[in-house]
DNA sequence: TTAAGGTACGAAAACGATTTCGTGCAAAGG
DNA sequence: CCTTTGCACGAAATCGTTTTCGTACCTTAA
C-alpha cells in the first residue's frame, strides 16, 4: 500500500479509501490508484486488517468426528460442502476449529476467539461436550445443524416429518407390521422416533416393543446383527426401516442370509438419500435430506447473523427432504 | 497482554517474552505472569502475532472438486481427514482455499497470500487448471497429493506397484484374461495402467485391446456401461479390474443384470480400499491405499518444510499400500 | 575500590492496514 | 469582495503483538 501511494503520489490514507470504495476520494485519483494496485499485484494483508477491524472474513467449523468417519458420512460431508460453497461465495473462508490450540486443550471457544474467527458453524459434533456448551454459551455468532439450542440459530432436517411420511408411504402399500432400527440416542432420533411412533398410532398401526431397536449409526455390521434379530423373532415385519442408507449394506446382507428376497420377501427403506441409494440393486427406498439446502441455509444465516447482529434474531429453521422412492418396498396384497 | 502488565506491575515487553517462553525475563515473575494471563482469561490475537510475525500457523488446502463431490470420495476425505489431524497436532489450523478471494477471481496463490498461510497442500485438484500452475510456481512451500511436481514435494500413493500386485495375485489365482476399466486420464490413470501393462508383460499375459476400456472414477453408471461393453465380447475375460471400488456398484450390477454370478462366474477386482469393501457381500478384493499414511505423512513434510526452509529439500514420498483379500476373486482350475 | 560482565526489565519501533479529524482549496451564495 | 459550504486529500493514532536495544542494578574478579 506505501508503494500504491508512492507510485501515484498520494498518501496511504486515501489508497486505502480508494481500495474500499469508501466516498471521499476524487474519481481521477481512484481510477489511478486501483489501476496501479493491479500493475503492482496488490495482495491485502488480512492480518493487518483484521487486528484493524475485528473482522476476519472466516468462519469456523466444528466437524468433530465420534467415530473418526464424519468426512465419510456423506450427510455430513455434503453440508459441509454446500456450506463451504456459499461462504465462499459471500467472501467468507471455512477454518476447522478443534478443542485445541497449539499444544494446550483450550476448547473451541478459546479457538475461535484466538482466531477472531467472524461466526462458527457446528456441523458436527457431540452437542453434550461441555466444550460445545461453553462454545454455546458466547456471544459469538454461532450456528447449529441437526440440534436446537436455545436462543441460538440452528438449520433443522425435518426428521419428523420425514419419518412420518416415510411410515405413511410404507403403510399405503399395504405394510402393517413395520420394524425400526432406529440410531443411537441424540435429538435426530429423538426426533425421528417420535415421528415413527406418531405416524403410526395415526394409522391405527400397533407396533410390538421388539420391532423397534437399536445399531449404532453408519456401522453395517451393528445394523446386520439388528436386522438378524429382527428376522428371527416370531412374527417377523413386512418391512424394516434401517436407521440410514450406508447402514442398509449391512441389513440387506443379513436378509440375504436369511434367504430371503428384496422386496419380494421382505421390504426395507433406508435414511439419508446418499448417492449409493440410487446406484445399489434394488434401488433404496428412502427419505432424501437436503444437504444442499442445508449446508447453504446454514452458511447464509450465519453470515446474516454475523453482518447484521443487531437486526437478525436467532431462529430455527427446518428444511424438507423428500421421498426417495427405489425398489425395495413391495405393494402388498 | 496489556491488563497483564498492569496486573502484574510490568512492561508488555516482559508479558510476551514470559508468554513465549523467551529467556530474559525473571522466574519469579515469568510465573506470576503465567498465573495472571490464567486468571484473566488471555487468548492471543493472532492477527496481530501474524502481523508481526508473518507466521499464522495455518495451512491451505485446495480441494477442488472437479465434479463436486470430493467430500464425497472416501479416497480424498480421508486423506484429508488424517491430514487435518496430523496438522492439528502440530499447531497447525486448516483452512480452504479456492480460486476467488471475495468477489474477484484471483486465483489460489493470491488468495493464500492474502491470508498470509504458511503453506498450502493440494490433495483434490485439476492439477493442469493454469492457477494451480501460478501456485506450484510460487516460492510458497507446498505439497501435491497424488501428481509429482518438478522440484515441490509430493506424495504419492504406489498406483503402479498397487497395481501389479493385483495382477499378480489373480494371476496366482489362475486368471489369464484380464480386463481393465480405468478411469478417467490423470497421472493416477497412467501409473496404474503402467503397472497393469508391466505385470501382464512379465507374466506373459498377452492382453487384447477391447479388454482395457474406459470409464468415470467414481462414477457406477458409467462403470455398468463399460462392464457391459466387456461382458459382450466374444472372449470373455474370467476377471474384470474395476476404476475404484466405489464403481463396483454399478459393475457388479452389470453382471447381475447378465445372468452371472460373482466371483462364481467372473471374478472382480476393485480399487481404493473404501470402508464399503469389506461390508458389502461378497467382500470385495481390492487395494487398499493407506490414506492414513498419505495424509499424516503429506502434513508432515509440509510442516517441515515450513518450519526448516533451508535444510528441507522437495522430496517425492510414495506410500504403499496393501492388498485386501476379499472374496471376489475366485480360483481357476 | 573499581571495572567488567551478566541479568532483568522497559521504551519504542515496527508489522500493514483503517479511521478520525483537520486542512486547503474551489465553488457558491450574499 | 467576503463568507460559507463542500470536496479531496493527508497526518497521525490505533489495533495487539514481537523484537531490538538501551539501562539500571547486582555480581564477580582484580
Amino acid at each position: 500500500m506505501k508503494d500504491i501511494a508512492l507510485y501515484c503520489g498520494v498518501s496511504v490514507s486515501t489508497v486505502s479509501k480508494a481500495l474500499n470504495g469508501r466516498g471521499d476520494v476524487g474519481e481521477a485519483t481512484k481510477e489511478q490508484i486501483l489501476e496501479a494496485a493491479k500493475e503492482l499485484g496488490y495482495t491485502a494483508n488480512s492480518a493487518a486488517r483484521a487486528l484493524k477491524t475485528n473482522r476476519t472474513y472466516s468462519i469456523g467449523i466444528v466437524f468433530t468426528d465420534l467415530s473418526n468417519s464424519g468426512f465419510m458420512h456423506e450427510y455430513f460431508a455434503s453440508m459441509l460442502n454446500y456450506f463451504r460453497m456459499e461462504a465462499e461465495r459471500r467472501g467468507y473462508d471455512i477454518t476447522f476449529i478443534s478443542e485445541n490450540m497449539g499444544p494446550t486443550n483450550t476448547g473451541y471457544l478459546q479457538h475461535a476467539r484466538a482466531r477472531g474467527l467472524d461466526g462458527v458453524a457446528i456441523i458436527c459434533a457431540d452437542f453434550f461436550d461441555p466444550m460445545i456448551q461453553d462454545l454455546i454459551r458466547s456471544d459469538l455468532p454461532i450456528i447449529s445443524l441437526d440440534h436446537a439450542f436455545n436462543n441460538r440459530s440452528a438449520i433443522l432436517s425435518d426428521n419428523m416429518r420425514g419419518m412420518e411420511s416415510l411410515v405413511r408411504y410404507v403403510y399405503g402399500k399395504g405394510h402393517r407390521r413395520i420394524a425400526y432400527i432406529h440410531g443411537n440416542h441424540t435429538a435426530v432420533t429423538e426426533n425421528r422416533l417420535t415421528g415413527f411412533y406418531r405416524a403410526c398410532e395415526a394409522l391405527g398401526i400397533t407396533v410390538p416393543n421388539e420391532y423397534v431397536t437399536e445399531c449404532e449409526y453408519h456401522e453395517p455390521v451393528s445394523c446386520h446383527a439388528a436386522t438378524k434379530r429382527l428376522l428371527a423373532l416370531p412374527e417377523r415385519p413386512t418391512c424394516i426401516f434401517f436407521s440410514d442408507d450406508y447402514s442398509y449394506i449391512g441389513g440387506i446382507n443379513a436378509i440375504y442370509e436369511a434367504g430371503l428376497r428384496v422386496p419380494e420377501d421382505i421390504s426395507i427403506v433406508g435414511y439419508d438419500g446418499i448417492h449409493m441409494a440410487k446406484m445399489v440393486s434394488p434401488k433404496l427406498t428412502t427419505w432424501q435430506q437436503n444437504t444442499v439446502e442445508l449446508g447453504r441455509i446454514a452458511a447464509e444465516q450465519l453470515i446474516e447473523r454475523i453482518e447484521h447482529p443487531r437486526t437478525t434474531l436467532p431462529k430455527h429453521i427446518t428444511v424438507q427432504g423428500k421421498l426417495l422412492e427405489g425398489e425395495t418396498v413391495r405393494q402388498l396384497g
